[in-house]
Formats: structure tokens, sequence, C-alpha cells
DNA sequence: ACATCGGCTTGATATGAGTCAATCGCAACG
DNA sequence: CGTTGCGATTGACTCATATCAAGCCGATGT
């Protein structure tokens, strides 16, 4: 099995494949520490905005300041503590949650390597959701008001922070639409794709991965029970759609799973 | 009745404060005609940033070129027409839909008078919804590239657009709870409750309203058929939380709906 | 090797919401 | 004034998903 074929392993924090400088600045076990250097890193096609001068690149990375490591099943921020910084996840990933009174929760979204987190903070200015690690992870942190310095300055920042913004919003309405139409077969089919899409653009197997999340927590986001998930991964092992091991998932047939 | 209590009635667009100015350098048949003014808007508090000195409000009213009409059932955009500009809801009432390939769609929000439009597009540059008139309805159109400038000139409008931006993301998650884990029940209270108190910040009576919207499109924004809706409306109407003819309703009883 | 535990699967049954269909109310219209 | 038509209501029945319950699998520790 290729070593790319599983963001599962290529994706610990052991091994991200950090800047290839080689001398990882990485000290296990401290909660902040120097933010590694945005020039060399292999995500900022993906969360940094296209044509930064180099001056500009330098000062992007001047103002994420630190990084940070979050343990699997710790948080990141919760709800309502105050708004102060966005995220770029740099490794692993993250689970955003809201939680109602009544102590039901949900699953928000699911945040991989190079997704940014928090903007739900912006209007309020206090988180409105939890932000946990559903696997040992780590952080870029970006304090928003010297974004918004930044984004008075450079048009390529603004552009890109107002397009963040705007996929967050596209991402939600997708979803609303999943919850609010789809039948589970179908929701969860979808949930496969996107995942696909997105470690595809990543430069993972989009066929062959592990999933970090249980079904509960898929269950949670697509707004029904995990043993409905199940039963549905179950279904779409016996069409020959997808080849499940637990957590391993081997989509056979990406068609076939658009078609449902 | 009080003329207040209805926004049915206080809204129509004949007596909206339209400026006289006249010569509308646009279109004959009346797309677009001049802005009103916003320093004399009485929406201004809910769609324009507080603190402005008097130059930069000048310069906000100088950048949202024109006002638009919209007649009941008729789009202000649809889906993978071009980005230009966000729009202020002046007057009447909009619904965005997402339309599935198969012909499903699904209602994602209802927008009155004061609520913003159209951020849906900047994220790719094409709108990724339709904006449909629920009524005769009238906007302001504000093009995005000249609020970018202004937001990179003025702070508090930078501000107002992120926070504009993120109020859409909270609204959305908030949605997807809704969709995700209530009942149909849960859902027609929460939607009648929404609806109440976004009236009441507009000054209307958040007891005694009409309904813009049909059962089904309300249906279809809380992810459930129009006759569920029509029966979650008729046991309310037995447990004494409201009294509904039709599109009136009244609110008796604000706290029941809330503990549902 | 064994015990333990969390997560997953599978089956039997219950139920909330969807579907289908009949009827009603009301406004618009000839 | 009756007709038409759309939206709303209501009832009977169906079905998808939740719920409850039992057992399985694989990782972990002893």
């Amino acid at each position: 099995m290729s070593d790319v074929a599983e963001y599962t392993e290529i994706m610990p924090l052991q091994r991200v494949p950090l800047p290839a400088s080689g001398h990882s600045p990485l000290a296990p076990s401290v909660p902040a520490r120097p933010a590694a250097r945005c020039s060399t890193c292999s995500l900022r096609s993906i969360c940094m905005p296209q044509g930064l001068t180099p001056a500009e690149l330098e000062r992007m990375e001047s103002l994420m300041c630190v990084s940070r490591t979050i343990k699997q099943g710790e948080s990141l921020y919760r709800a309502n503590d105050s708004f102060q910084s966005i995220y770029a996840v740099r490794a692993g990933s993250f689970k955003t949650v809201v939680m109602h009174r009544d102590g039901r929760e949900q699953v928000t979204g699911f945040h991989l390597a190079g997704d940014s987190l928090g903007l739900d903070g912006v209007c309020s200015g206090k988180h409105s959701c939890d932000a946990i690690a559903i696997e040992d992870s780590n952080v870029c942190i970006i304090p928003f008001h010297l974004l918004e310095v930044m984004c008075r300055e450079v048009k390529v920042v603004q552009q890109h922070v107002h397009r963040l913004m705007g996929g967050e919003i596209v991402r939600e309405a997708t979803l609303m639409m999943l919850l609010g139409t789809m039948s589970a077969e179908q929701r969860v089919a979808a949930f496969l794709l996107n995942l696909s899409g997105r470690l595809k653009t990543r430069g993972y197997s989009p066929a062959t991965f592990n999933l970090r999340m249980t079904r509960e927590e898929i269950g949670s986001y697509l707004g029904m029970k995990l043993e409905t998930v199940s039963r549905m991964f179950s279904k779409f092992q016996k069409d020959g759609l997808v080849d499940t091991h637990g957590k391993q998932i081997r989509i056979l047939d990406l068609e076939g799973l658009a078609r449902v």
C-alpha cells in the first residue's frame, strides 16, 4: 500500500512533511512555539493567497506569531471564548461542534490540514462553537486584528480573507442542503465524496484513506444516528461501491457513489 | 389593529421613502434608479456600520450607485450569475434557494428589510444560489469591489463587512444545528421565534405579523414537508401557543414556544 | 494468551415524518 | 354570482430512520 494512499499514514504529527529544511523545531509537549515558515510550507497554496511579493509573504509570516499543538480530544477553543485569532490547521484534524443547552450537540464541520478554523467568532467577538482535535494536531495562530491590518494594506490578503469567509458560507449552505433534502444514504455518499475530494486537493489518494472520526461524529455531522451511518457503509459495501474495514475506507466506484 | 403591528402593512413598496431625484441614467423599464440616501434611511442602523464620520457616510452613499426594484417571484440574481455586488434589502423580502441537479430545491434563508444578500458569491466569484423576491421588493446595490476599496481605507467599514460575513456563518451554523438535531415541532417553533425576534429589532410587533412565505417555503427552509408545517401550526394553535389564520400569525405564548 | 474496553455491526421493533388524497377557504376573475 | 385555482388543512396509511439490544472486532495492557 502506497504511503501517500493513506492520510492517516502520512499525517501523524511525527511525520508531517514540514519544510524539508530538516531541522524540525518541534519541541514535544510545549503548547506554543515559533511558527513554521509559510514560505516553505507545503500547505501554503491552500491557506495563503497567491501572488504575494516576498516582502509581503515575510510580513504574513511575522504576523503568525506562534503555532500550537493540541492533543486528541483537547479543544483549541470553546464556545464563548473571546475571539482573538483564526487558525490554520498545519497537521492533524479538528471537528467543530455546537452545543444545545440540553446537552445535545452537533458537529458542524471537520477541518483537515490546510483548512482554516475560528471564523465563527468574527461576528460577535466570541466563538460560537467548540473546536476539538480529533487526532494530535498542530495549528498556526493568526491574530485576527493583525490580519485585518494586513487586509487593509495588501489587496490580495483582503481578497483571500474574503474568500475564506465566503467559502465557509458556501460550505455551510451546501451542508444545509444536504441536511434538508437528502436521504441518509445520499448524505453518507456525499460525505465520502467530499472527504475524498478534499484529500485529493491535498495530494493524498482520493480513493483510499482512513477516517479520523468515529461513526458517531459522522452521524452527528450528517444529522443521523451512528447505527444508520454504519448501515449505510454496509450497504455501500454490499453494492460494491466502497470497501470498509472500520475506519479504513477504499472507494471502489466513485461514479457509483456520485450517482446515489 | 395598529399600523406598526404588521410588517406586511408597513412595508409595501409604494410607501418606501424613495428620493424624488428623478433622472435615472439606467434602463427605462425601471429595473434600477438612483439609490436613496443612507443618511436618512430608517434601516441605517441595521445595514451600516456605526461611527462613520459624515464624510465617510457620504462616500458610502456614493458607492451605492443604484437601487433596484424586484417584483414578487422575480429573481435578484441566480446561481452561476457572476458576482459583482452585494445587496441590502430596503423593502420587501427575499428567499435564497439552492437547486439540486435533479430539480429538488431548498430554501437556505429568508431576508427581510435591512438584511444583506449576495455574500454567497464572494468565494467563487459566482453566486451559489438564487435570490427570489417573495413580495415586491427593493434593494440597494453595493458593488463589492468598491466596498473592498472602502474596507481598506476605513476600519469600521472593514469590521462591518467582516461582521456581516461572520454573522452569515453563525446564522447558517445555527440552522444546521436545527436541521440536524431538532424535531419538526422544535424547528417550527424556532422559526417563529427567530422571525419574531428579527421583526422586533426592526421595530415591528414581535407577536403579531403576517408571513410572507408559503407553508411550502417554510417547509423547504426547515427540511420538512408543507403538510408537516401545517400540522405543527395546528398543534401550536391547539396548545394555545399561537393563533394562526393562514398567513396571519399571533404569538400568544412566547415562553411556551421557547420551551418546546 | 487473556481480559477489557471503545467503537462498530447487525437485528428486531417503534415512531415521527412523508405520501397520497380529499376537502376547505379565499381571492381573483369573467 | 358562480367558477377557477392556489394554498392550507386534515386524515389514513407507509416508510425511513431512531431506538433498543445483543454481539463482534481489534487495540491495549497484563
